[in-house]
RNA sequence: GCGAAAAUAGCUCAGUUGGUAGAGCGCCACCUUGCCAAGGUGGAGGUCGCGGGUUCGAAUCCCGUUUUUCGCUCCA
């Protein structure tokens, strides 16, 4: 654990010194789990996100990709069950120092007087055999009849306050039923407080007339508003896909864990519409073909796990993560949902706008079945850098720090230094780089003994080094040096361009994926 | 949110019972060298996270606060 942990602080220490990551607004001492990306981490996120796109969305003819807007109409949020599963009432025990939801302890003791009725109604069953009428028995019985009047009022009670938001209510009901913490058995509470996982703000200049909304807390109800809009516009015929990367926010309790659980973050999203009764053939190809996309990058396959819920949210009837192996453990990369046509569906009763597909072969209408896919781009790009970062022992005793990033994801491509800066090779190296940059992102540099150059270059993760020397007056020739086998070779200025397109062409990278 | 630990230069860290802030690497300039980092000379950069308190005097002791990591908790 103590070698895991110091791995996970060397990654965060050469995000910060290699340009990566920053913390952000650190000169006020940061703002907690926000972080700013750097000029090489803009890249890599681009890079990333382009990769998605190009593999979800231009190689596939019946996919197109949106940029909804992050604001939404509030109703959204609740047709989409976000108001009622984003907000939580917890109270914490001061002894035991756990944590429950306020409503849940009260459902559980309201389960136990239950438990006490089914008791009764058992001992009378026996009592009188045969003779036993239960429904009678329950509404003549002092006993249960009393106990029967506790459990409406409590639950009536506690309806009636987390309606109108009175926490101080649901304290007082929990201190009322005589409430104790079930690991310690202790009553000392503390207050109620609302946690709200969506942020809020508002939409107009002045106060009275202002709307709330919330800053969307996922991409995908963007995509469901938009259904029939893109279906009938791109003339969609089912199954079909729309997709989207953008920014999502939400308030967790607890953010941690540098860029992978931030409170704004971003997501790429693929939300596919299927006939009803397909789901299940549509969620594990999908599940298969988002592991191909991770494996085409070549991490290492046993970086790489499916996780299967048990417990399913109020939207799916099957989902699956893919984990990867963080420099923390195993955690959620991906999620590959089935959400039925709980989001369609719900839309529909909430704006009153059918929101339906017109098969032509059945000529029936229905309400499509959707399988999503949804990845994390902070997660990815911090298992791709994670991973990437390796101290290696070279041959001569010493060690080195390089950034094996894919070469299509790399920030630079290729850096050019003159091996001396006289006898024309800088203007030679710039020259190069004149003629590069127009196809690749490349950079000039010629401080430092160029063994130096290339270590740093390492760091950074970039592929290629090309190094103009003396030879190259002569004969228009150069060494071109391969960031992970060190290698070097002697080519042709001409021949550069195809050199690094090979390598870094996101076709070789994704070609495996595709069928 | 609770508990624990930490915060000193861009990075990694030292700073010994409280007495004027240090190292290595990195960075900048110049010289030297010239194909796998750490040659020479010079230089920039820190109100020791922030705010109070104790003291003649605080990086050091006390209180509060912010941020980070870890463990709980939460995670549609």
């Amino acid at each position: 654990m103590a070698i895991q942990d110091d791995d996970f602080k060397r990654v965060i220490s050469h995000a910060k010194e290699y340009g990566y990551v920053f913390q952000s607004s650190e000169i006020y001492d940061g703002l907690s789990a926000v972080y700013d990306y750097a000029q090489n981490g803009a890249e890599l996120k681009k890079n990333i996100r382009e990769y998605w796109w190009m593999a979800m969305v231009q190689l596939n003819d019946n996919i197109v990709g949106i940029d909804a807007a992050i604001f939404m109409h509030p109703t959204t949020w609740k047709a989409s069950g976000h108001v009622d599963a984003f907000n939580d009432p917890l109270i914490d025990n001061k002894d035991s120092k756990k944590r429950y939801r306020a409503d849940v302890l009260v459902e559980d003791h309201v389960a136990k007087i239950e438990g006490k009725i089914e008791k009764e109604v058992t001992k009378a069953s026996k009592r009188f055999g045969d003779k036993f009428d239960e429904e009678q028995f329950l509404t003549t019985n002092p006993r249960v009849v009393g106990y029967q009047e506790q459990i409406n009022t409590t639950r009536k009670r506690l309806g009636r306050s987390l309606e109108k938001e009175d926490l101080a209510d649901v304290k007082k009901l929990i201190e009322e039923l005589d409430i104790a913490c079930p690991m310690s058995g202790s009553k000392n509470w503390t207050e109620v407080k609302q946690f709200n996982l969506m942020f809020g703000t508002k939409l107009g200049a002045t106060s009275d007339s202002a709307m709330d909304l919330y800053l969307r807390p996922e991409t995908a109800q963007g995509i469901f508003v938009n259904f029939l809009n893109v279906q009938k516009t791109g003339r969609m015929k089912i199954p079909f896909g729309i997709a989207q990367t953008g920014k999502a926010f939400r308030n967790e309790i607890v953010a941690r864990q540098f860029i992978f659980r931030m409170r704004e973050f971003e997501q790429m999203e693929m939300q596919y519409f299927i006939k009803p009764g397909t789901q299940h053939e549509w969620y594990e190809k999908w599940k298969e073909i988002r592991m191909k996309w991770h494996l085409s990058l070549g991490l290492g396959e046993e970086n790489y796990r499916f996780h299967d819920h048990e417990k399913l949210a109020h939207y799916a009837d099957a989902a699956s993560d893919i984990e990867f192996r963080f420099p923390f453990g195993f955690k959620e990369l991906e999620g590959i949902h089935s959400r039925t046509d709980y989001d369609l569906g719900s839309h529909e009763k909430y704006s009153n706008k059918k929101l339906q597909y017109f098969d032509p072969e059945t000529r029936e209408s229905y309400v499509p079945y959707v399988v999503e896919t949804s990845i994390g781009l902070d997660r990815m790009f911090l298992a791709v850098f994670s991973k990437a970062l390796q101290e290696e022992k070279l041959d001569n005793g010493s060690t080195r720090t390089v950034l094996k990033l894919p070469a299509v994801l790399a920030p630079t491509k290729a850096a050019v230094f003159p091996l001396v800066k006289k006898d024309g090779l800088p203007e030679i190296a710039q020259g190069i780089i004149e003629d590069l940059k127009w196809d690749f992102k490349v950079e000039y540099d010629e401080k430092d003994a160029v063994g130096r150059r290339y270590r740093r270059q390492d760091a950074v993760g970039t592929p290629f080094c090309i190094t103009v020397d003396h030879q190259t007056i002569e004969d228009n020739t150069v060494t071109i040096r391969h960031r992970d086998s060190m290698e070097q070779q002697r080519v042709a200025i001409d021949a550069l361009k195809g050199i690094i397109h090979k390598a870094v062409d996101m076709k070789a990278w994704l070609r495996p994926v595709g069928d």
